[in-house]
DNA sequence: CATTCTAGTTATAGCTTCTAACGAACACGA
DNA sequence: TCGTGTTCGTTAGAAGCTATAACTAGAATG
């Protein structure tokens, strides 16, 4: 499960290192003012060298932002992976519902700026398209375990009938009943939509609750 | 209602007009490539004159893009009040949730750029929070006319509880019940994740269709 | 040791927002 | 009708950005 590059020449190593320094500057940037202001020019000075060095790592801006969205995926799923090896449990337990819904939320709270990069305003010239479906249905994956043993029994309406017949993004379970993949595609949209509302600040200044009503909405998920 | 200008001198009236093409530009560029690409430079080319001119219509483009994010505020509760006068019904009826639903997915897909302006990445120096929370208010006291006829009957769980002890927001209708506050969140929050999903292209590829996904989450609502 | 390959440099083009200074056209009171 | 003042649009320019080109110093490799 090595990574790609074969030896690891200790050149191709200062040039990963490099890489990773570069990123980490440019999640600071962007924790700090958003994607859109990111800028290669002021990575560089921050850095202590001058401007088209990082022409060296990276093509361009956009290949830069796509790699961070990329990351960000990636650090997403990892999360969702780690859900079922908590505190109480012993190994790689099964995450229940609730508490992939809780990761999520964690996970997007802990740096808005980067749930936004996946899941808000799609930019120009960004997202590669087979890395990040290749993450999704990682994520997919363990939310469908979680989904399968929680779902409800029966239960056909029109969209589960839908769904029986277009499940190709479900592909590590083929044999999942259509009550969770829909289970699966609510708990998806319904959480990003609180969660979108809440991180872009549509519920500040309206008095209530964010948290309270992600629950409210896990409540009835999981009901 | 006349608009704010008293007199409307026929120099003030030009000065509009002006205005107003600028944005129209600015709309079909935004249209075309999204916010983030929107160009001063681009627009004044556009309109045959040179750079600087558009600063003496707008101070800048942060104020530029705020006026059109206002601006799409203002056609989405335009669109929202103007749903219960359909085609059918007399007058000024009151419009389902279905219907508001309808004109919701209608008004985004008529162009997504615009309904990412208003609920997609915040973006840095825009948003002007007294103006856009205003005409919030005005959407979500269409949304609670609708809510307060369609709502269950009891029901009272945690959440209804909160809401009970947190309805500035809902500032129009003092006396919603508690279970129509939360339909009309649960409206806003769930049709909103399956647009925001949908209109980023995070559905593409997997096989399954938008609209039954919305249907489906409408149906909920309304059951 | 010589060659090659690469990381970094400066210079430059072309784009952007935005300020400053100026000219020209219009509105309006005397 | 004639100033006078406001306003629109211009060009020039500063400061910033992305990105390319040409070059140099240093490391890796034959």
């Amino acid at each position: 499960m090595g990574t790609t590059g074969r030896t690891e020449s200790p050149r191709e190593r200062y040039r990963q290192q490099v890489r990773e320094e570069v990123k980490e500057k440019a999640w600071q940037q962007i924790a700090g003012s958003g994607a859109s202001a990111l800028s290669l020019n002021a990575i560089a000075r921050q850095m202590g060298m001058s401007g088209p060095a990082l022409y060296r790592y990276f093509a361009n801006r956009d290949e830069l932002i796509t790699e961070l969205i990329r990351d960000a995926y990636r650090s997403l799923a990892d999360a969702f992976a780690g859900a079922g090896t908590g505190s109480g449990e012993g190994g790689a337990g099964r995450a229940g519902l609730a508490a992939l819904a809780q990761v999520l939320r964690r996970w997007a709270l802990e740096d808005p700026h980067r749930y936004f990069l996946v899941y808000g305003t799609p930019v120009p010239g960004y997202r590669a398209p087979q890395d990040t479906t290749a993450i999704t249905a990682e994520m997919m994956s363990v939310l469908l375990d979680a989904c399968t043993a929680e779902a409800p029994e029966g239960r056909e309406g029109a969209l589960e009938e839908h769904l029986a017949g277009h499940r190709e993004w479900a592909g590590s379970h083929p044999d999942a009943p259509p009550s969770a993949l829909r289970l699966a595609l609510a708990f998806w949209s319904r959480l990003h939509g609180v969660l979108s509302l809440e991180l872009a600040g549509h519920f500040t200044g309206m008095g209530l609750d964010p948290a309270r009503l992600y629950a409210a909405e896990v409540d009835g998920l999981t009901a």
